[in-house]
DNA sequence: TTGACACATTCCCATATGGGTATATGTTTC
DNA sequence: GAAACATATACCCATATGGGAATGTGTCAA
């Protein structure tokens, strides 16, 4: 088997950095498809793809407008990466608190020489 | 251009359901390569790539133990994710609250009949 | 030293990607 | 109806994937 389609989940969706503009810009309301080309500076048909993509995996919809089609976010799909993610926050602040132990270690023992 | 490559950050690397699956493990504790093996029911050389990718973007540490190799995980690398996710909590919460709001309407026109 | 064990790497394959370019579909305006 | 505009789709290409099978490398035990 090859790599899982993008369009197999929000995780693999998200993974594309274009898509995940795509979802920054939406944040602050709908879009038209030329808008996001603008915007992005991205060839028209790359644009309509990666939203094909964020489409089929329910992380955006669309609304028909005269010779525009706009698009929104929804942005409920991400919550199963955001409930992943959030129990790892335990293991990494820990780790940075180890780190930030041993930086005030070395300051202690530089202050001591 | 293709896709992005697996091991271009954590984004990429944990779109893959076994590799979310080999770091869940791993938040219990260091493993060796054939416990995660018997505990993934996954052919040998198959963990081995996926821990290299997870290596490669820094989700793991290795560390050689006799004909062992532990690894233990590094959560660190999420945290952008965590980041860029929780920045559409607000907006998922809205949608969750906006369907709620829906179904007591629901509800209610039900009772009055 | 030889064999058993633990793990990593290599090779093969089918598959889908993201970008580019060209074209199809649908909608306004004149 | 024709031309202009907005968007989607189709096609081509290079690339890397994840799985499978076989093999390489290093370590311990007898």
């Amino acid at each position: 088997m090859a790599r899982a389609a993008t369009t197999t989940d929000a995780f693999n969706a998200v993974a594309e950095p274009r898509r995940r503009q795509i979802l920054d810009l939406l944040v602050g309301g709908e879009r038209a498809v030329n808008d996001l080309v603008d915007l992005l500076d991205l060839a028209q048909p790359l644009v309509s793809k990666h939203l094909r993509v964020l489409r089929e995996v329910g992380l955006v919809d669309v609304r028909d407008s005269g010779r525009h089609r706009v698009y929104r976010l929804n942005a409920a799909p991400l919550k199963p990466i955001h409930d992943w993610v959030k129990s790892y926050e335990r293991s990494w602040e820990e780790r940075f608190r180890a780190l930030d132990d041993v930086l005030e270690e070395l300051k202690a023992e530089e202050n001591d020489r």
